[in-house]
DNA sequence: TCTATAGATTTACACGCGTAAAAAAATTAT
DNA sequence: ATAATTTTTTTACGCGTGTAAATCTATAGA
């Protein structure tokens, strides 16, 4: 049809429809009778208008961009969440920005710089947790609603949605107790993640709970190279005859792909058959855990659950009448999936 | 520092420079003078300024944004190139942003859609391959600048980088011929890669030269649930009695994961000593084959080198006089990993 | 039919920065 | 020191849209 239409006058004249009404169907389609937005939508379709993303940004009092930033994106967890969250925003008519942290807290903050930049309607924010720069966490979510989900940081943003780790930790053990010989608990000794202290937490109670003696297995390793810190530490642990019989219940999926590894290596039979030599159990169920070797034994986080809460929560912040309402905060529970390491 | 800054024109009285040359600055700031750039950047401390972001970019002849473009972030290989990526294009001062088409080419013209109305530098595409809609690819690297890399599409983008399939197949099939049994090829019917064509006709070609009868295995399945479709095809095929002894070499490692799930379920002893029933071999040094059970032998891509080559292009070609050159094309070497699976 | 009202139009200005051109100042070369 | 060159300043306009206020128009209820 002709040339190309550039700006939204052009457009107003050639649909019939006034610019301020187009403005305002652009911001909210629904604002607009719908006769009109029938009219302006067969207009859009006739001559391929969209207007300028800039100019449209620059006066608007609240952005239609959802700022999503996650620890590391190479943890197909997070890339598994992110995808969720991202569906859902779009759902919502917004548009998702996906930055990844990628372990480490100077891009955990270059990331909220640049969404800041953006001025963003919202940001939901899985921090890294200890490693995270809370002074300026909490700087920017003064600035821009932001909702955590994942890791909980106390005082930052107005909403945290996770799991429960004390309900699913607690099913974990009850099951391994209740099947075999009771789990020791094999973990980092200094986790980045908050959820890991959670766990910890969750399992002694567990165990103290069932009048049974906790036991961590507590290694050393530093950053975000879960199955390797599992594999080389698991592989001495392994070699150590006391674990033979032993239940090992891991703080996450990714230490325990690294622990299967070692004791494949080591020609351990892992397993929940009365030949094995071990049970090993895990957490978040990694969509790996599926084909390790046995298949792990694990908790399914519900986060289709967890990214629903957070972005009705997000919209509700952003719609708010901005009545400071206070932190909500809400966990959901994990789901036991056997299989047969454990 | 009193109150916040919001104007360039502020910022300039404060600071003493003129707004024209902050423009330039925060354009490049290489094209001011040194002194000045000092200057200016000790009054962005100083004064915690920063441009607005849309303002900035609506009248620019060219953003600074580059668009990377990847076929599904989900999976790991993916999410660690798109890491690399997302580097290089910061160094050269440039702002990533990254889409995934999470594995369906509706998702993938939205993605180039979005971008497009951002009016992006360049963008770095990984097309979906078969699946892709090639005349719209085709549309919009026409107005882009497009640089293609791991999967190509004749006839799209200005550039394509990917690993040279016919060298790394060549390299593993010697390689196994010399060690024991010549390996047959594990891939599905119709793979939505480009490169799983590649990777066929290496096969058989590497097989002819050394003089051996080439045989494809290939199963059935669709999408991309590699592992999923390596674990119930590969399921099959090792009950057949007539593989016992045989080398597999897998069409990608995703495949070759679930191959050994498979061959562990079974029992089936998987490696290159003496005593084992099967060698599996895989291709992509995907991250978790380094602890699968056991350890993937495979070929390791050169991302590093396609991701440098990709970017230096796409500056190249955002910088250039615009000289129509003509298409380049690279392919790099992969590495082949030996671990005990082959 | 009249009126109340939601919705559309007209008019006009604002937003914050890019950029062009000419003049002035600072730097470098001779 | 002077001339040539580079860099900065001054001045001024444009970009495409948001938004406000007043006015007009269509729709619905009585």
């Amino acid at each position: 049809m002709g040339r190309k239409i550039k700006t939204m006058e052009e457009f107003a004249s050639l649909s019939g429809i006034s610019r301020p009404t187009l403005s305002k169907f652009f911001n909210d389609a629904q604002s607009v009778k719908k006769s009109t937005r029938l009219k302006i939508e067969q207009a859009i379709e006739k001559y391929d208008y969209r207007p300028n993303f800039y100019a449209m940004n620059q006066n608007r009092r609240k952005t239609k961009n959802i700022g999503l930033v996650v620890p590391n994106l190479t943890d197909p967890f997070f890339a598994g969440i992110a995808r969720k969250l991202e569906e859902l925003i779009v759902l919502s008519g917004y548009n998702p920005l996906l930055l990844s942290s990628h372990g480490g807290p100077e891009q955990e903050i270059a990331n909220l710089d640049s969404l800041r930049s953006i001025k963003p309607a919202g940001v939901l924010l899985a921090p890294l947790g200890r490693a995270s720069n809370v002074q300026k966490l909490k700087d920017f979510s003064a600035l821009v609603p932001t909702v955590l989900f994942d890791a909980n940081v106390e005082g930052v943003g107005e909403a945290f949605f996770g799991s429960d780790n004390h309900q699913s930790i607690g099913l974990m053990v009850d099951y391994l107790a209740r099947t075999g010989e009771p789990p020791k608990f094999f973990e980092m000794k200094d986790p980045i993640n908050p959820n890991a202290y959670k766990r910890r937490a969750a399992y002694v109670s567990a165990m103290e709970k069932l009048g049974l003696e906790p036991e961590l297995l507590q290694v050393k390793g530093d950053g975000w190279n879960f199955e390797e810190i599992g594999f080389a530490s698991g592989r001495q642990i392994i070699q150590d005859s006391k674990y033979r019989g032993a239940t090992i219940l891991c703080s996450n999926d990714r230490l325990a792909i690294g622990l299967l590894s070692a004791a494949y290596e080591s020609g351990l039979r892992v397993g929940h058959s009365a030949e094995c030599d071990l049970r090993v159990a895990g957490h978040d169920d990694h969509p790996f855990s599926r084909y390790t070797c046995p298949s792990l034994t694990t908790i399914a986080q519900d986060y289709d659950a967890i990214g629903e809460r957070s972005v009705s929560e997000m919209l509700k912040i952003i719609d708010g009448a901005n009545g400071i309402a206070e932190r909500s905060e809400e966990l959901f529970e994990g789901r036991l999936v056997m299989r047969t390491s454990a």
